[in-house]
DNA sequence: TAAAAAGTGTAATGGTTGCTACACTTTTAA
DNA sequence: TTAAAAGTGTAGCAACCATTACACTTTTTA
C-alpha cells in the first residue's frame, strides 16, 4: 500500500473516501452546529460506511478537529498571505478592510464564527485557541504593525496600536455580525460605508491631531 | 386557590417551585447552552420533581423561553431605562459607554450573547429576535437619535448616524468578547482606553471637518 | 375535617446518540 | 493468483434524552 498524500495526480481510494468524509462532515457541521450533526448523517450523505469513517478519525471530536483545521486554513490562508501596504494610507486600509470583510462577513465567515462561539466546551477550547490565533488575532497584529509604521512617518497618532487595530475592524464587521447571522442580506455599498467611515475617522482623528499641536 | 403573581409579601409555595426551577434552569442554561442542559439536571438541582417542572412548563422549550425572556429583561431593563445625556457631549458619551461596556461585558452579558450565537435554530428565532429588539438594537438606536441631535447642533458630522452609533458600541465593546468568552479577564483600564479612544476619534473627527470647511 | 389541589419519587416509553462487532465483498499489491 | 488490506451493510450496545404514567403524600382551602 504506497501512500499519496502529496500525489496530486492520482488519489488513493481511500483518500477520496476521507476526503469525502470531510466535505460532507463540513457542510453539516458548518450547518447544524457540533451537537446538532451526527455521525450516522454524516456517513448517509457521504455514502461509504460507520466503519470506514472510524479507520480514518478516532471519532466525532476528531473528526471536527479535521474539518475545522482545514476550514480555518481555506478561510483565512489567501487572505493572510496577501501583501496590503504598498500604496498611500488611505488606499492600503481600503485594500485591507475590504478583503478582511469578504472573508470574515462571508457565509463561511460567518458560520464557522458561530462555531467557535457556540461549541466552547473545555475539550475544543485548544481547537479554538488555533482558530483565533490563525485568523482574527493575526489579521489584529498585522494591522498594528501597520499603524506603528505610519504612525513613525506621523500619519496617524495612537496610543495603542494594537487597540486601535482592534476596533478599526470591529468597525468594519461588527455591525453586520448579528444581522448576517439571522440570514439578512446586507449591501455591498453598506459594508463599503461602514469602511469609508472609519478610514476618515481614523484619519482625520490623527490629522487633527497633528494640526492643532503644531 | 388563590394566585399571587403580584402579590410580593406572600408567595405562593407553588410559586416559590416556579422560581427555584427558573433560577437552577438559568445558571445551568447560561453555563453549558441548550443542549448541553438536561430537564433532569434542573429536577436534581432544584430539589423538586419532574411532574411538578411539567406542570409550569410545557416543555424543555417553554423552560428556555421563561428563563431567556427573565435574563434579558434583568440584564437591559436597567441599561435602558437611565438618561445619559443631560451634560456635553464628552461626558454624555462617556457615561453611556461605560454603561454599556459594564452590562455587555459582564459575565452574564457574555453568557446570554452566546446562547444567542449558539441555539439559533428555527424554533427559537422569535425568542433571540426578541433579544436583539430589546437590547442591542435598542442600545444602537437611543445612540443613533443622541447622534442626531448633535449632528443638529453642530457637535458631530456624520453621514449615517445609524451607522455610526453601531461602529461606537463595536469599538468599545467588540475587541473584548473573543477574550471574555475565552475566560480571560479584562482589566477595567483596558475598557477605559478603549472608550476614550473611541470618543476622541469620533469627536476629533468632526471637529476637524467643521475646521476645515469653514 | 374532608375534598381538592399540588407535590413527590420512581419507573417506563420511545427516541437518538456515539461507537463497536460481525460477516461479507471489493480492491490492492507482490 | 493469492494473501493482505480496505470497504461495505446491518445489527446491536449502552448511555442518554424529553416526556409521560402511576401510585402516593403533603398542603391548601372551604
Amino acid at each position: 500500500m504506497k501512500q499519496s498524500i502529496n500525489d496530486t495526480s492520482t488519489p488513493t481510494r481511500g483518500e477520496l473516501r476521507r476526503q469525502k468524509f470531510l466535505e460532507v462532515a463540513e457542510t453539516l457541521f458548518l450547518q447544524k452546529g457540533y451537537a446538532g450533526t451526527s455521525v450516522n448523517e454524516v456517513v448517509k450523505n457521504a455514502g461509504g460506511s460507520l466503519n470506514t469513517l472510524y479507520r480514518y478519525f478516532d471519532n466525532k471530536l476528531g473528526l471536527f478537529e479535521a474539518v475545522f483545521r482545514k476550514k480555518t486554513d481555506e478561510i483565512f490562508t489567501p487572505f493572510l498571505s496577501c501583501d496590503y501596504w504598498q500604496a498611500d494610507i488611505e488606499t492600503n486600509l481600503q485594500n485591507f478592510g475590504s478583503a478582511l470583510q469578504e472573508v470574515v462577513l462571508s457565509d463561511d465567515g460567518v458560520a464557522i464564527n458561530r462555531l467557535v462561539v457556540a461549541e466552547n466546551n473545555d475539550e475544543q477550547a485548544q481547537i479554538h485557541r488555533i482558530f483565533l490565533e490563525h485568523g482574527p488575532q493575526k489579521a489584529i497584529q498585522i494591522l498594528a504593525k501597520y499603524f506603528e509604521c505610519e504612525q513613525q512617518r506621523g500619519t496617524v497618532q495612537l496610543q495603542n496600536t494594537e487597540l486601535a487595530a482592534a476596533q478599526f475592524l470591529e468597525m468594519i464587521k461588527g455591525p453586520f455580525y448579528y444581522r448576517l447571522m439571522f440570514g439578512e442580506q446586507i449591501q455591498p455599498n453598506e459594508m463599503q460605508q461602514a469602511l469609508e467611515q472609519a478610514i476618515k475617522l481614523f484619519l482625520s482623528g490623527a490629522q487633527n491631531h497633528s494640526k492643532a499641536d503644531q
